[in-house]
DNA sequence: AATGTGACTTGCATTCTGCAAGTCACATTT
DNA sequence: AAATGTGACTTGCAGAATGCAAGTCACATT
């Protein structure tokens, strides 16, 4: 029923501001679902490699709304269908969602393939680029694939990224 | 005797493997005080403007040690105090605090003034430079004043930035 | 010796999470 | 059109995390 004004804001720091909204376990993953893997339901949020417990995922779908990171509208086709999507203030999050990335992809076993994210580091504004250019779009094709259950790190990659403009 | 080891990990991901150590409301204000501000004992953080509970802080200067984002050691000359610093791993978020900074200060209402962050949005690399050459001297300098009870940004964004395809 | 400080612990009430099990409006099948 | 299936949530409840106040305890200062 809420999540709604956020009113106690405890300063006026810009990133303690960013972490009431972002600052939990979940919300920027979903972010980043949305923003690499293309998601826009509820169902697909839920059956994802994180396994996120369903009234968390309605409580943070709802807090992201009210922040207006996120907007949900109804499926055309489906009225029992929400789609979800990412606001220009949702998709201006790509550069932290990407640092994140490399930063765990250099410091911790990740499942992400190394050499495909040094890419990407080196190549920031033109992937920040795409991803934007993707969501303008609405291309429902995954950017990146999962990484999730991946052993690790090894310079597996195979050919996930698709590469030009 | 806890938050050392975080064996569940959930995903491989990149992404989620970051928010499993960092995805809560202080661990990141911690790191920027001490990437900005230039804290580095407990008192510092205490007193700040966030008012973080003394637990919760002992915990998570725990929890980042147990990480490697930061070590601890004991003063030289007054055997009471601890000095916190930020290892390599840990000045390695800088991006992920100045994508935060730049993005609150955008669609946020904060105490930062608009001109100084969107300067240092221009200025990425030379800033992220910036940042680290101060930890690696130990530059005891706070880089950027508080923010924490500015009234400020008023006029918010309004369509300033716009990056394009 | 007495008092002060810095860095934590402890207790306890409040809040948040995580699982399992509904509910309920649509959609599809027969 | 009745029965069954689905998608998007709620509800209940136990256990973990948070927030505040009040210690503790090893140094340091007076």
């Amino acid at each position: 029923m809420k999540g709604a004004s956020k009113s106690k804001q405890r300063s006026g720091c810009p990133v303690s501001i960013s972490l009431e909204t972002l600052g939990d376990r979940w919300s920027l993953l979903i972010i980043r679902d949305m923003m690499v893997r293309a998601f826009r339901t509820f169902k697909q949020f839920r059956d994802s490699d994180e396994k996120i417990a369903t009234n968390i995922l309605a409580d943070r779908l709802q807090k992201l709304a009210a922040a207006g990171i996120i907007v949900a509208e109804a499926d055309e086709t489906d009225r029992r269908r929400v789609n979800y999507r990412l606001t220009e203030k949702g998709i201006d999050l790509a550069p932290v969602v990407l640092d994140l990335m490399i930063w765990a992809t250099r410091h911790e076993q990740t499942g992400a393939p190394n050499a495909v994210v040094e890419k990407m580091a080196k190549n920031r504004e033109k992937v920040l680029a795409k991803v934007r250019r993707r969501w303008r779009d609405r291309d429902p094709i995954p950017f990146l694939p999962s990484f999730a259950n991946v052993g690790g790190n090894r310079g597996s990659v195979r050919g996930q990224i698709r590469r030009g403009t």
